[in-house]
RNA sequence: GGGAGCUUAGCUCAGUUGGUUCAGAGCGUCUGCCUUACAAGCAGAGGGUCGGGGGUUCGACUCCCUCAGCUCCCACCA
């Protein structure tokens, strides 16, 4: 209903809650293929279990942004929203949730666990999704997929299988990175290096008889970690260290258990780090394990799973690591080995997830070849069928593809897609998408088989090995490129996606293998823009953490400040690519905006209309000059989002609201107290308010839907969602220059006035010498509150200031010190005298005429002759003052 | 150890191939206003030798070199 009358402050709380009802009981959000050009943006799956925080607000904000912005271009515009299984995070919480019942993982067994984890899962699962809708997020709920959905399970193992049948997925020992607290092997990209404050051990090996039996002489080495040396297979020197020539061939004796081990030779040991002798333990560091290869040393693994000594250690049995670290040192000082104990800094390995340190460690993992796909995702950045948003970005991915190692794929947690392998009772393995398919293959193999005998792989995959498919498996969970696939109409309509919003840090782990999966299975990038944000910090710089305290609530932001107020308060200070450094007064500053446009529209609203009545001429200008400026915000808008600048969008608009409407236009068009105003600026205002409205609905959805329903009565359904961007028209640039001379002056008055304690309300005289667009008198009459505008030179006692090269003067009799009118305009002409010398020293210059462009030329010629009119003018005010 | 990036107003940051009277924006600060939409507001004002030094150029915040400081990524010196 218009004119409505609407509460005096606007309440963000009751009208989310109305709105985002009613966009999703009309299905605002849901997408169906159709014969509009597609937008497509899949949501980088937040936890299952997770909890929303700032980095979520940020991320889904800017989603949303470009969602609305595509759906209000005319795009069939489809936000996939869903939950990722997130392995080991969510493992790791259903194991403390046992251990709260006293339970531990093995004592349930997998199917209990794995019962109690689906149960956590409908628990919690989810949460993170109901409250993105509180931030207005535009997702197709519809299509709300988990990473482990059966369907999309089935895809990943479709993918497995596929890989393996190319022989591009092989099972092999390697030195893995082993995670003692979760029990698994992580990848490389897990784990995290810190350096760490330790202690660098000098133990003395004592060089054998040749019968097991110390002689006098020993070597001295260096070693952090001296609760390995159980499991030393040897000592390595140099072999071009002279200092330990005379132990070629000699063996040594491991402290403590006087395990004879022999001195080696390898160029890998530097001579001039640490004593140059380096004790090697292939079961436990990996450059030692790769020593150990060179010169076929025993792998000797003396730490179990859960990072406690076993019994190949000998001695120290069932030791926590860390445990035994500090009483071996006591140990070996008391048997004389230990030489002496240096404070050390050196980087250690920590999991991502538990944050223990990693153990390296030797397992049979699933592998897959990288080199190919990597180059494959490569070529896509390369040849910029995607571009990395800001793209500093792309030298890193570079380097990472072209370093890639091969991704190991297998983690030891019973929480997430089983590895389809299956072995036989001989131990040969067979892979297939079933059980029975793979019973199939055994037979062949060995008719004997019998589906009890095979056993499959205890290990999950990877989750980013079912995340990595994110793109295609939303929309299709056969997965094109594997036997059988029919062809998927969503998949064909909504791929490939266009704008992809998430975090630097997962550039590895998801966006490169996106494109790498993207690539092998459609041939095609998964999307084609990576638009990547900062994280959000403190103001102070530092990450939100929880033990901080420094991670506000964005529930609780919401409530207190409204969803669209957070939204604007994150994008406001989110340029692409850099940190966020967050403070509530941003946040202020959105519910600032939102009183602003609220109070906008109650002045519009309460405002009488008469009909009859003519268009004053003050109101016309402003209406032509709003016009004309709202066109040209309006491309520099869209130049902004094109480029994905969307904080730079956003201040646009934001000023254009603001500044041009509220402060200016508004001002202009308001009429005066007690009258009404005249239909043809009334009809006008509201045209351009809604304009405004529905520039503003990508980034603040709900206060313009609210606004836009209070605007008119509009059909059950109707909503400003699906309205069009407004587009813009052409624009008058000369008229909008004089525009902005007419508020040059405006500010000058206003300036006068605050300076000399004038009243706004206060008529003065004004006096014009020069030409301005005559149009423009009319604004700087009502927008200055000048009761007469003359032409020529004042008469009596004045203020003048030059606008361009036009001289006003406000008339202020009584009130002008003379003497210091006249040398404000002494020290202006002084001013304008040494720019027009500088500009003349320009043009003097001959290799300046020379060398530079037409147009900069002609510019400095234009400021001379400009400098030239404001100089004259000058001196004939002077002039004049001085006859008086 | 290798690589990348950053340094512009009190704070957070723009500045798009070197050239519009170009040194900017938002916030904050200061001054004056409860002016009939909004004090969560209005109107004004102040504030930076663009990190230091050197170079290229008619012209440098912009390009090159160098120094200093900060950040991130990668990395198997025990």
């Amino acid at each position: 209903m218009p004119n409505m009358e609407l509460d005096s402050k606007y309440n963000p709380s009751s009208v989310e809650e109305k709105w985002y009802s009613y966009w999703l009981e009309h299905k605002c959000f849901h997408s169906e293929p159709d014969e509009r050009e597609p937008y497509t943006i899949v949501i980088p799956p937040p936890n299952v279990t997770g909890i929303l925080h700032m980095g979520h607000v940020l991320n889904n904000t800017l989603n949303d942004v470009l969602t609305r912005k595509a759906r209000m271009d005319g795009k069939n515009a489809c936000w996939i929203p869903g939950t990722d299984h997130a392995s080991i995070a969510t493992e790791s919480k259903v194991v403390a949730r046992l251990k709260e019942k006293g339970l531990t993982k093995e004592q349930v067994g997998r199917e209990e666990f794995l019962r109690y984890a689906w149960e956590w899962k409908e628990e919690h699962g989810g949460i993170i999704l109901k409250q993105l809708r509180k931030l207005g997020a535009s997702c197709d709920w519809d299509r709300t997929k988990f990473t482990m959905d059966p369907e999309l399970t089935k895809a990943v193992i479709a993918t497995f299988c596929y890989f393996y049948r190319k022989g591009m997925i092989y099972r092999g020992v390697r030195m893995v990175n082993w995670d003692p607290v979760a029990l698994t092997a992580i990848s490389d990209d897990e784990v995290i290096h810190r350096d760490t404050k330790s202690h660098f051990y000098h133990l003395r090996y004592f060089i054998s008889d040749g019968n097991g039996n110390p002689t006098d002489d020993f070597v001295v080495i260096a070693t952090t970690r001296p609760e390995t040396i159980m499991a030393d297979a040897a000592v390595c020197i140099n072999p071009a260290d002279e200092r330990y020539h005379h132990l070629r061939g000699k063996k040594v004796l491991i402290p403590l258990i006087n395990k004879e081990i022999p001195i080696i030779e390898d160029s890998y040991v530097e001579m001039d780090f640490g004593t140059g002798c380096l004790k090697v333990t292939p079961a436990h560091d990996v450059n030692d394990y790769a020593i150990g290869l060179r010169h076929n040393l025993e792998v000797l693994e003396i730490i179990d799973d859960h990072g406690r000594l076993n019994e190949n250690a000998r001695i120290l049995v069932g030791e926590d690591r860390f445990e035994a670290r500090k009483k071996i040192a006591v140990m070996l000082e008391q048997a004389g080995n230990l030489v002496k104990i240096e404070e050390y800094t050196s980087p250690v390995g920590y999991s991502e997830r538990t944050n223990a340190v990693i153990e390296p460690k030797l397992s049979a993992q699933w592998f897959l070849k990288m080199d190919e796909l990597a180059a494959m995702a490569l070529e896509s950045v390369d040849s910029g069928k995607i571009k990395f948003v800001p793209d500093k970005y792309v030298n890193s991915y570079r380097h990472w593809m072209e370093n890639a190692h091969d991704w190991c794929i297998s983690r030891q947690l019973w929480w997430g897609q089983r590895i389809p392998a299956y072995y036989l009772p001989d131990g040969r393995i067979v892979v297939d998408e079933t059980p029975e398919k793979a019973l199939e293959q055994a037979k062949a193999l060995d008719p004997s088989v019998r589906m009890e005998d095979l056993r499959q792989d205890e290990d999950v995959l990877d989750t980013w090995f079912s995340s990595w498919l994110w793109p295609i498996s939303v929309f299709d969970p056969q997965m094109p490129g594997h036997p059988g696939h029919k062809p998927n109409a969503d998949l064909a309509y909504y791929y490939p996606t266009n704008d992809l919003v998430t975090a630097p840090d997962i550039i590895f782990f998801w966006v490169a293998r996106m494109i790498m999966a993207g690539g092998e299975f459609m041939h095609e990038v998964p999307f084609r823009n990576v638009y990547f944000t900062g994280i959000v910090r403190d103001k102070l710089g530092r990450k939100m953490s929880k033990t901080l305290g420094n991670s506000p609530d964005p529930l609780e932001l919401i409530s207190k400040y409204g969803a669209d107020a957070v939204r604007l308060g994150m994008l406001l200070c989110s340029s692409a690519g850099n940190d966020i450094l967050y403070d509530e007064s941003q946040i202020e500053q959105g519910r600032n905006f939102c009183g602003k446009i609220w109070n906008a529209w109650r002045l519009v609203s309460m405002w009488k209309v008469d009909r009859s009545a003519s268009q004053p001429a003050d109101a016309a200008v402003a209406v032509k000059w709003f016009d004309n400026l709202l066109s040209k915000t309006i491309e520099t808008v869209e130049a902004n989002y094109s480029r994905l600048r969307i904080s730079d969008a956003l201040m646009a608009i934001y000023k254009l609201f603001w500044d041009d409407y509220c402060s200016w236009y508004l001002e202009l068009v308001k009429p005066a107290w007690g009258s009404a105003i005249d239909g043809a600026t009334y009809d006008s205002t509201r045209i351009f308010f809604e304009k405004l409205l529905k520039l503003i609905h990508p980034i603040m959805p709900f206060i313009t839907e609210e606004l836009w329903h209070a605007m008119q009565e509009r059909k059950d359904g109707e909503t400003i969602m699906f309205q069009r961007t407004p587009i813009a028209g052409e624009y008058d640039q000369n008229f909008l220059n004089a525009f902005e001379q007419a508020k040059e002056a405006v500010m000058q008055i206003r300036a006068v006035r605050a300076q000399k304690q004038i009243s706004p309300r206060q008529p003065l005289e004004l006096y014009i010498s020069g030409t301005i667009m005559p149009e423009m008198t009319q604004i700087i009459r009502k927008a200055a509150n000048i009761s007469e505008i003359r032409e020529g030179e004042a008469s009596g006692t004045a203020v003048s200031f030059i606008v361009g090269t036009v001289k006003m003067s406000v008339m202020l009799d009584g009130l002008v010190d003379s003497a210091e009118e006249k040398a404000r305009l002494e020290a202006e002409l002084e001013h304008q005298r040494k720019f027009l010398a500088s500009v003349r020293a320009k043009l003097s210059n001959a290799k300046f005429v020379e060398h530079a462009p037409e147009a900069v030329i002609s510019n400095e010629r234009k400021k001379e002759a400009d400098a030239v009119s404001r100089i004259a003018t000058l001196e004939a005010s002077l002039a004049a003052m001085e006859n008086k």
